[in-house]
Formats: C-alpha cells, structure tokens, sequence
DNA sequence: TAATTTTCAGAACACTCGTTCTTTAAATTG
DNA sequence: CAATTTAAAGAACGAGTGTTCTGAAAATTA
C-alpha cells in the first residue's frame, strides 16, 4: 500500500453518503421529474445528503444538474456510444446502437425517455447554458455516429453527406426516446429502429457522388 | 343580424382581453420557458388577463397548459399536417412536410424547438395526464403520416410496414425539433430533412413482401 | 337613476422554492 | 483527554409559488 494512498481518512467527521451513489440518485430524480420539477428537498433525500455538503460540492442546483449530466454521460450515453464499434459491419453496429438507445429509453420504467433529449431540451429553452450544453451534446454524438460511417467508407465527397445522414440517425433515435416518454415499450420502438436501419443501409447501396 | 347572434353584448362589465390572443400568448410562455418555469404571475402578464379570469376559464395552471396545446395543434401542428396533402407527389408532400417542422421549430427565436417534443415531453415524465397527452398527440400524428404513405399505395403487407416508415418519419422530425431547441437555424436542419426524404424514397423503390 | 351583473386589480394565503446559517455530532491529531 | 476538523441535522430566510378572496369599476337592464 502506497503512503499517498486515495482512501487515506479525512481529517474531521467521515461523510455518511457516496458521492457516486449520490450522483446516480440525483441523476434519476432529474431524469424523472425535469430540471424545474426536481426540489433540492427531494434530491437531498434521494442523495441522502444534507444540504449543506450538497451546495459545498456542487455549488447550486444548476452545478449539480451539470454534474448529473455529466454522470449520465459517462454511464448511458458510454454503452451507446460503445455499440457502434467498430464491432462488426456497418448495419451490425448501427442495429445494436439502436437497441441501446431503446434499452436506455425504455428499461426502467422510472426514468422513461433520455435525460438530455427530454429534459435538458426543455431547460435549454431559456438558460443559455443549457442551450450550449445541449448543443455540444448533440454534436459530440454526431461526430461519433459521423466517425463510424467514414469509417465504413462513405465517400467524403457523397451527394448525402456522412454528416447529414449522422444527423438524421441521431435525430431517429432521439426521436425514439421521446416516443419512450410517452410510455411506448421497447417492443414498439423496435420497428422504427429497423426501418430506420434499412433506409441507411438502402442510402449507402445508392450513394451518387 | 340574427337575435341569436354570438356578438351580443354580455350583461356585466366586458373583459379586457382576447381570448385567443391570451390563449397565444400563454401557448408561448410555455413554449419558451416549460411547463413549471412559467408562472401563473408572468403568464397573467403575458396573457393580459387578471388572475381570476384566468382560473374561471382555466380552472388551473394545467388546464390553461392543456388549452395552449390545443391551440398549437390548431394553429401550428394543423400547417405540418396540412403539408402532407396529399398535394404532390409522396416526396414533394414529405418535404414539405419537413419544411413546415423546419419552419415550425426554427421561425422565432423566442421560441425554439416544438412545445410538444421540447416541453410537454419533460412535463410528462411523472404527471400521467401530461404522459397519455403526449401518447394521443405522438400517435395522432403518425397516423396522418401513415395515412399518407397509403394513399401513395405503400403495401399493406410490405416486409417494413407504413406505420413503422411513418413512426420513422415522424421520430426524424422530433428529432429536428430538439436539434432547433439547441440553437440550430433552419438551414442547418435542412440537411437531415432531405438526408429522411432520401431515405423514404429509396426504402419506397424497393420494398420487399 | 337605481339595481344588477360581470370583470378588474391586487391583497392575502398557505406553501414551497433555492439557499444560507447555526448548532451539534463524530472523527483525527497531539 | 483536550483541541481541531469535518459533516450532519435542521432551523431560518426572503422570495416566489399556485390559488383564493375582497372590494372597487364598468357595463347592462329596468
């Protein structure tokens, strides 16, 4: 064991609550009821942490709300991102991205839809931070979607460019999720992913430089 | 003039507010700011309507929230409906189509993005009222479209169903909507707009029983 | 003009909001 | 065992919430 170990004590009382643990919690209760929707008296119980160690860590609800999305970043978004690979061809990566999209939509009935797509979407409404937040997530997952299809070879210089079609299989499913939040099951969000598959494969078989 | 006509004076003193251009002017609050963030005393003002007016007509916030989303499917969903004709061909109705979601999400920067998708969408993730709207208004739309692709004699028993393309379809438009709330301008949505129209077109030429 | 009816303007209400502060509790250090 | 440090528990704060109530204002009817 190293001297400048990570679990070496604090000094005064040990904290009662895991921050990661925390994190989640907070995550889920932003995820279900909306950024407005979701009180700080709320949050502290889900968190189980008092308020004050809440404003010390993360500043205000708009910092912890951040740091939410950030925690849904790293642990939904990741295994989305994942699935595209490269795994296998370019419809093999492509189906099992959608599937994760709806498993993230749909598995738990709490939380239905995407934090980002239905909730941040909406406080992007007003508070400029938001705007920006949610315009830079939208764009690193289309670069990502981007980066597979010239990986599989779409021509830079194509007529329907790998950008545009990144946009509108981003756009599918996050239409997806929304259908999700209106209730709608993984076994009905199943079709939309697979006619949106074969339009982008029937894309790449026609592409006109 | 009829005796019964629905101009006659009202007995007491008159009310000093239109109702429609109220009804208007609360479907924007609630489109800009969300459901919670907007507040009976802003939407009051924006609405020029004392408060008691407002819940004798509305009963409450949710009813008045409930009211404005009629008036957005009469005055603004009604357009992207009515784009789909049928009026051309099925890709000239589809673009057009997208073209009025384009315009619809993008027109006024005041209020970006679709009141549905955008706000009613995170307003739905715990109020059950909110999720069976947000069900009736996603279905409801999907079957105009679907009802379109039928007329443009898409099989009924083809491999990928008209309800499935028009789930898609639909699911790419939302997507753009949420892409508009995140300050992407009309021209940057085009794009995935004829990206989704070249998809369904090329899905149309080669459907497989 | 007097009586009646409806609306208006805003005070009032009971809460809840996000945030801060104070006191007590529980750990380590010397 | 003190002294110190950190966290916990929750009271406190001012502002804002959705909603209801009250008295004055403005129209019609008789």
């Amino acid at each position: 064991m190293s001297a400048t170990s990570p679990t070496i004590r604090q000094r005064g009382r040990p904290s009662g609550f895991d921050r990661q643990t925390a994190l989640e919690a907070a995550m889920r209760s932003f995820w279900a009821e909306g950024f407005e929707a979701a009180s700080i008296d709320r949050l502290c119980r889900a968190m189980n942490m008092p308020r004050a160690s809440l404003y010390q860590l993360f500043g205000d609800k708009q910092g912890l709300f951040m740091s939410a999305l950030d925690r849904y970043g790293e642990t939904r978004v990741s295994r989305v991102i994942a699935a595209l690979g490269p795994v296998g061809s370019l419809a093999e990566d492509l189906s099992a991205f959608f599937d994760e999209v709806i498993h993230l939509a749909t598995s738990d009935r709490g939380t239905p839809g995407c934090l980002i797509s239905c909730v941040l979407a909406d406080a992007a409404g007003t508070n400029p931070v938001f705007t920006a937040e949610l315009d830079r997530r939208f764009t690193a997952m289309e670069h990502r979607i981007e980066e597979r299809l010239l990986l599989a070879r779409w021509p830079v210089d194509a007529k329907i460019s790998a950008s545009a079609v990144a946009g509108m299989i981003a756009s599918v499913a996050r239409g997806m999720t929304l259908k999700a939040r209106s209730g709608q099951t993984a076994d009905e969000l199943l079709p939309i992913a697979r006619t949106a598959l074969m339009a982008v494969t029937r894309l790449a078989d026609h592409i006109e430089k």
